[in-house]
DNA sequence: TAAGTTAGATTTAGATCTAAATTGAGGTCT
DNA sequence: AGACCTCAATTTAGATCTAAATCTAACTTA
């Protein structure tokens, strides 16, 4: 259950959108204050909330979260024999080693997936997807990707791939800057 | 504590980035699979989750996390009195009702804001930036704006626009979907 | 005015996450 | 061999959020 909102019309210039309305309310408020950021960094982090909300609805009509659909997605997208380590698992999702323990717990809880130490010298655990678990994704992935077309169709074909092309910029400039290098998708990670 | 992530070249064609690997994933384990969101969709929803998390460790130094800034920036930025509802709040937050109530609790013990029921005929409560929280607010927000703009310091001004005017027309069209109108900036939201 | 309704804020229950502490298998050094 | 060390997974502690239940003041209506 999320909040709308509502903004007056603010400051000097042309304010066309409620982002704006914020990024003009700090130069009034505080005229030394860079803005430059907001028009990107607030819309991307308010397009996540809402893509994150929705598909949070989506799936709760399935019965199934995000959290574990990315779990099960990822494995599924590796291919046959559906099988990762915890480890791989972590690198894909962007989430601690901790949240994976705890989310194959779950899943293995509820019979999507097995656990198992991986054989030879490694301390590493083995993941794969069970019958159910592969069912369940072939049953939610779809829909969850049809929705986001539709939350996407406003945008012209060229529109979306030049968006896609910048993102893709950014995304790889900050990922280095982090020091990391982050992907998923599925599980926003899908 | 966040993990990153490696990813082998996949599919068919040009796989440029982790992100298009996800994408060749799906199309190859699934080819009746509609992936033309993922090179959208997917990036946003990585990059709010870099900003979120660099944006935490930013914070924790300064001994605030982000919802707790998110609370006293909206009020600050909205001027004197740096007098609000808690229902403007929410809409401007994008979370429920509860959880701005919490919020308020929270910033209310340490003192931070204060909160009293409106005058008048209404129900609402008025939630007001103490001068302690007013203090936190301008030691912390350029801080964190300057953090972002280091982190889009890779694109070009140019870039940057039009990233900018891209995603405005989308979040523009997905607030309409979803029936709401969300804000909120400086903490993510600032 | 009394009963019932509505609307906004708060509280509660339950889930999930991060960060830190712990566990335990393997490997190393002497 | 025995004592350490290292690394990955797991567990724990604590924080926060959503959704739903609850509370209560302000209205409505007879």
């Amino acid at each position: 259950m999320e909040m709308s909102q509502q903004q007056a019309p603010e400051g000097a210039e042309s304010v066309r959108d409620p982002v704006d309305s914020i990024a003009a309310a700090w130069r009034r408020e505080r005229p030394q204050t860079s803005v430059a950021s907001i028009g990107v960094v607030t819309r991307i982090w308010q397009l996540a909330k809402h893509f994150g909300d929705d598909r949070r609805r989506v799936l709760a009509e399935a019965g199934i979260d995000s959290a574990t659909l990315d779990l099960l997605s990822t494995l599924r997208r590796s291919g046959p024999p559906y099988t990762l380590t915890t480890r791989e698992l972590a690198e894909q999702s962007l989430v601690t080693a901790g949240a994976i323990s705890q989310r194959v717990a779950r899943a293995e809880r509820e019979r999507l997936v097995t656990r198992r130490p991986a054989p030879g010298r490694s301390r590493a655990v083995l993941v794969e997807l069970t019958a159910a678990g592969h069912d369940l994704v072939e049953r939610t992935v779809d829909q969850v990707l049809s929705r986001e077309i539709e939350l996407l169709d406003g945008l012209t074909a060229e529109q979306r791939d030049s968006l896609a092309e910048l993102l893709r910029t950014l995304l790889g400039d900050v990922q280095e800057k982090l020091n990391l290098q982050g992907v998923s998708h599925v599980g926003h990670g899908a």
